[in-house]
Formats: structure tokens, sequence, C-alpha cells
RNA sequence: GGCUCCGUAGCUUAAUUGGAUAGAGCACCUGACUACGGAUCAGGAGGUUGGAGGUUCGAGUCCUCCCGGAGUCACCA
């Protein structure tokens, strides 16, 4: 809570004490911003104190108005409206408060709380390309690090590569059966997506020779002997893929021997698995530059996937865990989970085996107080059942953990199917945007002159700022509809409506010559629009607090697009550089400073870019 | 079926955590400066906040029960 904001919520609390003697617990002294409709810029609710003070709300507004405009000199007048008292702000507490803070690059930081938080925010598998999913997952998990920082934690980004396992071999198998040598190099293809592509040509691969096998008298045999009453051959061949993968195919006994020769330690196959998995790692490194994320440290799954054996054995010497043969399983059945397995019966470990390990492997590392995983809604069982199982083994951080679950993307045609070919790719919806970006400008003529880098530079900016504001405004714990035609709006509710203020004030400051900033503080007839203004900056720390509490960036979106809006519409109605007084124009220079500093900090925090012209 | 999440205008969404007449954007219609950048601004139309009860001075928000959608309940990751 704001500074000013605490001091009259305490007034209120003494003026209860003073007026009636009532003890008023400072929580029930709501304050808020005044609804737009009414006049001032605070409004304390009065309908609490009725029952302490028996007295009508509308009584206790005037007399708590009163004692307020006589307490406290920020407080200049005050009405009532039914139970809700109404607080106008002195102008020189709004006209000083600008000058304080228009220069003030710690305006919307918190002191250092100590708190070390580590954010996991992409976990990519090896075998493809970044989708529009990963986008989605990287751009929160970036923002809530960058708002974490703003809000005094010290935090630590991270990632964690699967870059083992079936998929990565089959991709393997692909290259070494079709690819003829194929490289990054000899195709002039991203590292990432070349990979990518002999994985579909596995899946394609393997689709044939299903379909083949399906035409053999082996296959009528399996379906005669294990199809279930009144299952059509269709469907039968539907479910039965996995295990025809396991049990019957070529091509699958081949990627599965691939797995083995890797977890042997097979010279030859490490050789091929390094090398492509390099690729992708420097396809992703490009992604993640082109959208300007960066972590601290990365883990890779093939160093982590066999730790946890520790931890488990100290799980089932506590009992917390138990063992049948080499099974090992946890009952959860009282977070209503039922039985989950941690080892395999063939001894093999799991997804929860290596999450164990790797947070205590974490925890050793970084001392964290907290640790959030970014990591799709689909996975929330997962991780209620990892903490629990943490909590009981009695981690020290076990109740620092938190998931950060954000909702699916979907399409206008529905959900992404990467079978159906419907995967928005990540690096194709970069250019777009970009593109889009690049016709407006190219539309409006207004950056023409420029030099071809300063085009390039502007265009990507605008472009990369329709795409993440689109995706963080929207409340990460929904699920949503990505449509690309809206995705590249550049009017309205967007990035390039927030980036236009902020050029529009570049544009003024451009023009002002120097002027004598000191004459602000003696302007003393604010008007709606700088009020208005004045308002908006000042919420600005506590909706950082807001987004940090709640690990959601959308609240600073939505307040950058706000305050934008109050910009424009201010700009509209006053004139700044031909202001009538020169300290109105002093005033609303500053201003305008203040507001082109505070947009940028908000969209920063988002990992958006002004441009200087657009 | 158990657990979890979601449901707000035609569409995408907000609501300071229980406060005033539910606020925006898109799309549609109508307007605006010989002006500091029109990627702007103003106005119109559009709502039984999925439904029904309950708690409260006050409910989109909390409780109960329904309806609809999604996810998950694997010796997958």
């Amino acid at each position: 809570m704001s500074e000013l904001t605490k001091k009259i919520q305490e007034g209120v609390v003494r003026a209860a004490a003073e007026l009636y003697g009532a003890e008023l617990p400072a929580k029930q002294a709501v304050i808020q911003p005044t609804r737009k409709d009414f006049e001032g810029d605070f409004t304390a609710v009065m309908f609490p104190l009725t029952r302490l003070a028996r007295k009508k709300p509308e009584q206790i507004g005037e007399e708590v108005g009163q004692w307020l405009v006589s307490h406290l000199d920020e407080i200049d007048r005050y009405n009532v409206v039914k139970g809700f008292l109404n607080l106008v702000v002195a102008d020189s507490y709004w006209t000083t408060f600008v000058q304080q803070h228009v220069a003030d690059a710690s305006f919307g930081r918190f002191p250092a709380t100590g708190q070390k938080v580590m954010v996991e925010y992409s976990s990519p598998n090896t075998n493809k390309p970044l989708h529009l999913g990963h986008i989605r997952n990287i751009l929160l998990g970036w923002s809530i690090s960058r708002i974490l920082e703003a809000a005094g934690h010290e935090v630590i980004k991270t990632q964690i590569i699967n870059d083992r396992g079936i998929a990565i071999c089959r991709s393997m198998v692909a290259w070494k059966r079709w690819g003829n040598g194929a490289t990054p190099e000899s195709t002039g293809k991203k590292g990432d997506h070349l990979v990518g592509d002999f994985y579909v040509l596995f899946s394609k691969k393997f689709e044939e020779e299903y379909a083949a096998w399906q035409q053999t008298e082996e296959a009528e045999r399996v379906f005669a002997e294990r199809h279930k009453e009144g299952q059509t051959r269709e469907e039968f061949f539907k479910a039965f893929k996995n295990r025809y993968f396991n049990e019957f195919s070529e091509l699958g006994a081949e990627a599965r021997e691939m797995l083995r020769r890797w977890e042997a330690g097979d010279e030859e196959t490490l050789r091929l698995w390094r090398m492509m998995n390099d690729w992708v790692l420097e396809g992703f490194e490009e992604t993640y530059r082109k959208l300007g994320v960066s972590f601290d440290k990365t883990y890779f799954e093939s160093d982590t996937w066999q730790l946890g054996k520790e931890i488990i054995e100290e799980g089932l010497a506590k009992g917390v865990l138990h063992k049948d043969g080499k099974r090992v399983w946890v009952d959860l059945s009282n977070i209503g989970l039922g039985e989950k397995t941690i080892i395999k019966s063939d001894g093999t470990s799991t997804y929860t085996s290596q999450d164990l390990g790797t947070a205590r492997m974490r925890y050793e590392e970084f001392g964290f107080h907290k640790m959030i995983y970014v990591v799709g809604d689909e996975q929330i069982s997962h991780f209620q059942g990892l903490f629990e199982i943490l909590r009981r083994l009695g981690e020290p951080y076990a109740e620092g953990l938190y998931h950060l679950a954000y909702g699916m993307v979907d399409l206008p045609t529905g959900r992404m199917k990467s079978r159906e070919g419907t995967v928005v790719d990540a690096d194709d919806l970069i250019e777009e945007v970009i593109a889009e970006a690049r016709k407006h400008a190219e539309e409006r003529g207004e950056i023409a002159e420029l030099p071809r880098e300063a085009q390039d530079d502007i265009v990507r900016k605008i472009g990369m700022a329709a795409l993440k504001f689109f995706i963080i405004k929207v409340n990460p714990r929904k699920r949503m509809t990505f449509d690309p035609s809206e995705s590249v709006d550049m009017q309205g509710q967007t990035g390039p409506y927030v980036q236009n203020a902020y050029v529009r004030i570049q544009s003024v400051l451009r023009k002002a010559d120097a002027c004598d900033a000191d004459r602000a503080t003696a302007y003393s007839a604010l008007q709606e629009g700088e009020r208005e203004l004045v308002k908006q900056l000042y919420q600005y720390p506590e909706i950082i607090e807001t987004a940090a509490r709640e690990y959601d960036p959308s609240h600073v979106a939505n307040y950058a697009y706000n305050l934008a809006r109050a910009f424009h519409k201010f700009y509209h109605d006053y004139p700044i550089l031909k202001a009538e007084s020169e300290e109105a124009r002093a005033f609303r220079l500053e201003l305008s400073r203040m507001v082109a500093r505070v947009l940028a900090d908000a969209m920063d925090l988002l990992g958006i870019e002004m441009p200087d012209r657009m």
C-alpha cells in the first residue's frame, strides 16, 4: 500500500477512535481510488463504522471527512455519497509528487527483501522447435522474473532442457536412415527445425509402417486375440498404436535400441546425439534471442535424469515411500491423487523421481526461498504430488515451491495438434508479426526517412510488442484463444498503442526547448485530465506489488494500457507546448516525461521495448 | 466417477480481492483539431456476470446445489 493511502487509512482509524471511542481494525478501513463519476481521489468506505459509531453512514462520512481535512495536510476537501467518503487530495501534493519522481529510477522498485527466488520458465524437448505454447510460457516466466526483481527479490532464471529419451531418439533414427548426412549448413535450415523435420519424418514413416502392418496376418491374429467386445477394427488399431510401437514395430525397436545404447554410453550414439542436440540448442538460442529472454542457469535432463536415488532411499527409510520389488511408489490418496509410481518395476526412473532429485540439487546449489515452476496447467496434479512428497520428506524448501500454471493456447480452429500440423511455430510467428508491423509502417510513412537499420529496429520493436502484449495481457490462469489476425492488431488495447503514447511524448519532448522545471510545482490549477494521470502514476508501485504477489504480469500490462489511454486523452484535451501559462507548460512537460518513463518501465517488465519514433 | 480450473456484451477480456450505475478493446454506426504524430480522441448501440438458492448494509467476487466446457486421475514426459 502506498504512503498516502496508508496515511489516510491510519487517519480513518484514529478518527474512529477519537470521534467514537471505537477500535477499528485497519483492515476494515477500506481505502480505494475514487470511481470516475464522483469527485475525489481516494474513497474511504464508511459502512464498517456504522456498527461501532451507531450512526448513519452519511453522518459518519461527514464527521470523519471533517476530521481528516483538519488533521491531514494532504487532504483538501471531501464529499459524501451514501456511505462513501470521497477525499480530494491537495494539488500541491500531486505537483510535488511529480517533481520528486519524474527522474526517480527507483520509483516502482522495492527495497531488497533478501529473498532468493528461482524461476524455471522453459523446459523444451530437443526433438522439435519451439511453438506458440512455449512462447506463452517463456513470456510469462520472463516477465514474472522481472516483476519479482522489481519487488525486491533476487531472481535466478533457469530452464531445463529435456534432451534425452525416446523422442530425440526418433529424430536420430530418422536422420540416420534417411538424412543423407544433412546438416543445418548443408540445408540452410535452422537446427531445431531440421531436427524437427526428422521427427516428423519418423512419425510419417512409422504411420506408413503401422498401416502396412495392419494388413498382415500377424495383425489379424493380434486383433482377434486382444480386441474388446464390440470394438471395431478401426477403434482397436487406433488405441493399439503405442503398444504396436513397443511390441511389433521395426522403427519402434530401432528407436528403443537407440535409447538403450544411449543409456549404455555407446560412443557412436552419443556422438550423433550430441551433434543433433547442439543443432537444436543453437536454434533455441536464436529464438530466445529474438524473444529477448535469457537464463542464469541451464539444466539438462541428460545430467539430472538419474538424480533422486538418494532422496528416494531416504523416503523409503522414513516410510514416506513404499517398495514392491523394484517399483517405488507413494500413496497420495489424501490429496485425491491415488498411488503414484516413482521408480518403475524395471528399475528405471520417472519424471517425478528426476524432479525430486533436481529440486534438492537446486536448493543445495542456490539455497532459494522460493522456487517457481512456470509450466502448463495440464501438469497441475504432477506438481501437487511432487510438492506433497517433498513436504512429507521434510525438505526445508518444500513450503516455498509454487507451480505457476498457465492455460493452454488454443487457435480459433481449436487445439493445436502437432499430428495435424496445426502447431504455430515460434519463429514463423515472430517473422509474421514483424512483417505486419512493417506493412503498417510503410503505409504510414512516418519513419521512411530513417536509415534502413533504424527502420528495421523500430519495426521489430513494434511487431514484438504486438505479439507479447497480446499474450501477456491475459490472466495466466485462463486458457486463451490465439487469433493470429488479432495478435498483429496495432490499434486499441495493444502493445503498439502503448508504444504510441510513449512516442508522442518523445516527439513533444524533442520539440520542447529547455524550460524551467521548477515552475511546475507552482502550478496550482490541476485539471481533470492531469489529475487522472497523476493518480495513475501514483498507483504504479502498488500494481507491481500485486503482480508480484499474484505472479501475474497481466496486471502490469493492463496498467500500462490504462496509463497510455489516459495520456492519449490528456494529449488530445490539453495543449502542452502551447499551454496557457509557463507553470502549466512546465508541469505538463514534467508530467508527460514521467508518464513516458513509467510506461517504458512497465513495458520493460513485460519484455517489451519502446521505440522513439514509429 | 474423484480432484482442479474456467464460464462476464457477437468476439477477446477487466473489475484494486466483499463496495457506488459491471469497465475496456475488436467488429458495427456517427462524429472530431488548418493543432504538440489520426497506430489518436469523443459519442451511439450492445449485459438477468451460465442457472437457482443462501450469507451480508452491500455479491461478478464468499457458501450450497445444478448446467456447460477444459485438464488430470498411467510403471508418459
